[in-house]
RNA sequence: GCGGGUGUGGUGAAAUUGGUAGACACGCUAGACUUAGGAUCUAGUGCUUAACCGCGUGAAGGUUCGAGUCCUUUCACCCGCACCA
């Protein structure tokens, strides 16, 4: 006897711990079926557990793999977690717990909230980036990363050993790398080095190596930061100032792969946004490098700068240095010592945030020294100023005031001469620079008259020629920073040697675990907790590197894992590489555009280059879902206390923004808060809730347009009874910061995971952000509900039977076969839902009860509401589950009609319908319609002057 | 400033190649039924109008028999990058 209503929890239970015991969701990496692989950004297990917004991106992609799976293909769908990071170290600072104790608390937590939802993860594949079986591997890579440097010759990596051989044999001369500047040398000279020596020359070539640098330093959190995560010379986690430091730190040179990582994205179907955020963030811009000889120099030096603009170069009336210039103390005069020693000295010193504040104020200093205009022989002084940047290029420009506004800005504070170069009719150059891109040149000796493309080969050619300089390409991508000084990370497998020579630790000592310590607490000096750990630290071999990797480690190469995860010799066998091979469909956040999306990519062609892949790209087909965003309430909080009291102000009682911050509401204590139709405020009891929530307030005063609270009572200006304090309501991000989380548990408890699953798809576009609203959910629920009464009656009885199938019924349900299968395989899955929606309730008004009909009609809802599919799958005697069903094929002849009801347009406005056999031809269309009387009362006896017949769409009568 | 994206009812949104704009839902309005529910069913619901007409996809032009869709200009909002020479 089945359950006569519909029973969410029941059937999902039931179907959860089914598929459980029967291990559905297994796979093999051997299969004749073929290979589809599925893949979520893993997550990273935060102590606040999931919201609503966290399934989405996993109901999508687990809707497309049950797709995949019916339609015949092997499916891999896996799931982890990125389970090293900030929180849990913070979380132990400040308890002591430690983090591994807190991360496996949080990773149950997350596995029991997505078992809820009905997920075909293969769970026997689960990877954790902190487990040492697993970042062993991570530690293997960046072994590799060590042992290759990059031949820009094959343009690939390769073994630092052949180089070693090749500087025996030959020296550096004939060795085109991409990594540090490095001066020539012959074999003679690499035998005489000793090691120190040696190891300082290869450093310049790993694609892992030590450096040292300025860095961003963030004292509050204790560590260095990732230009990815400063975000307005602050930190991005804690929102902290983030100074510059000079420190020595391990790099992994993606720089060497910039054109492969730029060449690549024309390969791979990923969204252009994202596409254009790298190719903005790898900054390729071409141009020249020239060099200005340095006048009066003793060691007869030329400065050497990039320009894009080389057709500009007779407008350059001075250059600039950056502070952070190598020579900068050199082109200091005696004269000019003091003034330019100290700007420089200040110019060091300013903090990342003060630079960028002050943009507009243009600062620097005159260095006393002039260098020689490579084409006119005249003599330009030499400035320092912060806007030359010193990473970028050179670090030294040449100035340009009429053609670039910043040089131009500069000039104008300075007094320095403005020479315009390139003709417009638009601005004067004394007063605005003219940075555009087109125009002719003039005052530009043998250049002049030459459009600016044209004039740039021409200077280019001219630089070549005369051995200025030559063609250059820079990229504005920096090398990655991979050392932190953090605990909750993979140990660097690296030992220093007395000399301070860093070198590996072999395989068979791998993983390096990590040893439990005393305390979490960074040493403040900018060391790693684990520098205070004297047995792990000092070894036979050496001193232990103490720094540990950064959280995109492991994050980098997670995809490989799945495929092999319990092996041992290998981070994944050939044999699963080669039959998975790349992520096909991958799924995941926006905001991984230039961290994750781009590391990932960078360690597959690292590892393709060595033989360990047999593709470059790990991600074949990307897919952004949008935040889901929450409603954010706020209370105005006077900034000025009135005789030393708060004052809280009703919304619409606020005029001045500016006198007045934001204090943020638990959103439990609103009234009609998301209602539609109405303004969300708090009332008697919502403001005791608040003051209860934040005793600082207790004394508060609370101004409403109808009365004040004060101390819970409420003196009303009118004859109200309740105080009516309007909050302010705002789409933001769901977080536990702003307290308005929602919990998918709640939903899974309430309605279901299939009308969760259903309705979240039933949002809107995947890619959009979204703001949740739960007043939408009952239309769901009441499908599916709707759905159930069309198997079973309200006694229980399972309807469907033998009797053959109406055309109507099969006509809808290949319609909705057509319309379901096209838009998963273009990721619509919001008109999916509609489309269930129609289906079902053309199939109960048609009164459909053909088994064979509705069972299909299942099978295509399967993906999107598992458990119930199931649940009535079963019921109709199914023995083996609903996921292994095969996909229905369309047959388009069920959508053959005979007739059409043709829309009749008079000069495009629509008239009149009529139906009409879709057997004529244009002309008898023409006749029939001309014919009609509702059309003849339009044309008013008048032929009409056009007629357009468009066979099967419309007609259309021009008067 | 540069790059990417989005603007459609009271709300979330459909409209895949230019062919009946607003599917499917939410909400709302009436009504039915009843084991009074967060139940079910029926009808209506872009604006305007008694109705016809008219007007309607951010705005203004254009192409076309026909434009949400194509072209030009422009406005607003969101996201990313930003002293990158």
């Amino acid at each position: 006897m089945s359950e006569a209503h519909y029973n969410h929890r029941f059937i999902e239970h039931k179907w959860q711990q089914n598929w459980r015991e029967k291990k559905l969701y297994q796979v093999e990496n051997h299969s004749n079926k073929p290979a589809y692989y599925v893949l979520d950004m893993f997550p990273y297990p935060s102590g606040a557990g999931l919201h609503v917004g966290h399934p989405l991106g996993y109901i999508a992609s687990d809707i497309v793999s049950r797709f995949k799976r019916q339609n015949g293909f092997n499916v891999l769908h896996p799931m982890g977690y990125d389970a090293f990071g900030l929180p849990a170290e913070q979380y132990a600072i400040q308890t002591g717990k430690h983090p591994a104790e807190t991360t496996a608390e949080n990773i149950s937590r997350y596995r029991k909230q997505l078992d809820r939802i009905g997920f075909s993860y293969d769970w026997s594949r689960e990877v954790r980036t902190c487990e040492p079986n697993y970042y062993k591997w991570t530690q293997w890579i960046f072994k590799q990363l060590f042992n290759h440097w990059y031949n820009a010759n094959s343009n690939k990596a390769e073994h630092i050993d052949n180089l070693v051989a090749i500087f025996e044999n030959e020296g550096n001369i004939n060795v085109n790398h991409a990594g540090g500047e490095v001066e020539a040398f012959i074999a003679e000279e690499w035998l005489h080095y000793n090691k120190r020596q040696k190891e300082d020359i290869l450093q310049q070539y790993r694609l892992a190596f030590i450096h040292e640098t300025t860095v961003n330093w963030c004292e509050e959190l204790g560590t260095v930061l990732a230009n990815e995560e400063v975000k307005d010379g602050l930190s991005e986690r804690g929102g902290y100032p983030v100074i510059k430091k000079p420190m020595r730190q391990w790099f992994l040179r993606i720089t060497a792969y910039a054109q492969r990582l730029l060449d690549g994205l024309d390969t791979i179907d990923w969204s252009d946004s994202i596409k254009e955020i790298q190719r903005n963030w790898i900054g390729r811009s071409e141009g020249a490098s020239v060099h200005f000889k340095i006048d009066q120099d003793k060691q007869n030096r030329s400065l050497e700068i990039f320009t894009t603009r080389p057709d500009t170069i007779f407008g350059a009336t001075f250059m600039v240095v950056a502070p952070e210039h190598e020579w900068v103390s050199d082109l200091i005069t005696s004269e000019q010592h003091d003034e330019a020693t100290a700007y420089v000295e200040w110019a060091k010193n300013r903090s990342e945030r003060e630079r960028m504040s002050e943009v507009k104020n243009v600062t620097g200093a005159f260095t006393g020294s002039y260098c020689m205009h490579p084409f006119t022989g005249k003599l330009v002084p030499i400035w320092v100023a912060d806007y030359v940047l010193g990473g970028y290029g050179t670090g030294a420009i040449m100035a340009v005031p009429a053609h670039d506004a910043r040089d131009h800005a500069f000039a104008k504070k300075f007094g320095l001469d403005i020479v315009q170069v390139i003709s417009n009719d638009e601005v004067d150059v004394q007063k605005e620079s003219f940075d555009a891109k087109h125009g002719q040149c003039i005052n530009s000796d043998f250049l002049n008259g030459l459009e600016v493309k044209e004039a740039i080969k021409a200077a280019i050619d001219f630089i070549k020629d005369k051995n200025l300089g030559e063609a250059q390409i820079n990229y504005k991508l920096r090398d990655a920073g991979f050392g932190r000084q953090r605990y909750w990370g993979e140990p660097i497998p690296v030992v220093f040697d007395k000399d301070d020579i860093p070198s590996l630790i072999p395989d068979q000592e791998l993983p390096l675990t990590l040893p439990t310590v005393e305390s979490y607490k960074p040493t403040g000096s900018g060391e790693s907790p684990l520098a205070s750990m004297d047995e792990w630290v000092n070894t036979k071999q050496g001193r232990r590197e103490t720094d540990t990797m950064p959280g995109w480690a492991g994050s980098s190469w997670y995809f490989l894992r799945y495929m092999d995860p319990e092996n041992e010799q290998v981070i994944a066998s050939k044999d699963a590489i080669k039959y998975w091979g790349q992520v096909d469909f991958y799924l995941g956040g926006a905001e991984h555009a230039t961290g994750h999306l781009l590391y990932s990519r960078f360690w597959t062609k690292f590892l393709s280059d060595t033989n360990v892949l047999p593709f470059d790209e790990p991600f074949k087909k990307l897919v952004n879902q949008g935040m889901i965003q929450g409603t954010v309430e706020s209370l105005y909080l006077r900034k000025e206390k009135i005789n030393d009291v708060s004052h809280f102000v009703s919304a619409d009682l606020v005029d001045n923004l500016d006198d007045f911050t934001q204090i943020p509401v638990h959103v439990d204590f609103v009234t009609d808060y998301k209602k539609t139709d109405a303004k969300s405020y708090l009332n008697v009891d919502g403001i005791r809730q608040f003051k209860e929530w934040r005793p600082e307030y207790d004394q508060a005063v609370f101004e409403c347009s109808n009365g004040t609270v004060q101390n819970g009572t409420f003196e009303a200006s009118d004859d109200s009874i309740e105080p009516v304090f309007y909050t302010k309501s705002e789409i933001g991000k769901m977080s536990k910061r702003w307290f308005n989380v929602v919990n998918p548990d709640d939903i899974c408890e309430e309605y279901g995971a299939d009308t969760l699953r259903l309705y979240e798809m039933f949002l809107g576009p995947l890619e959009d952000a979204k703001p949740w609203n739960i007043s939408g959910i009952d239309g769901v629920y009441r499908f599916l509900k709707k759905t159930w009464k069309l198997f079973v009656d309200k006694d229980g009885n399972y309807l469907p039977n033998d009797q053959a199938a109406d055309k109507k019924s099969l006509k809808t349900l290949h319609a909705t076969i057509k319309k379901v299968s096209d838009d998963i395989q273009r990721i619509s899955l919001n008109t999916c839902a509609s489309t269930f929606m129609i289906a079902v309730n053309e199939f109960t008004e048609q009164k459909c009860t053909n088994k064979e009909v509705l069972e299909q009609f299942l099978i295509i809802l399967s993906p999107f509401a598992p458990h119930i599919a199931e649940e009535l799958w079963e019921m109709g005697g199914q023995s083996e589950s609903i996921a292994l069903a095969k996909w229905p094929t369309f047959d388009e002849k069920h959508l053959v009609e005979d007739s059409k009801n043709y829309p009749i347009s008079i000069n495009g406005k629509t008239r009149t319908n009529l139906e009409l056999s879709l057997s004529l031809c244009k002309d008898e269309i023409e006749k029939a319609v001309l014919a009609d009387a509702e059309v003849q009362k339009w044309l008013d006896g008048k032929p009409p002057k056009k007629v357009i017949v468009v066979p099967g769409r419309i007609v259309n009568l021009v008067v």
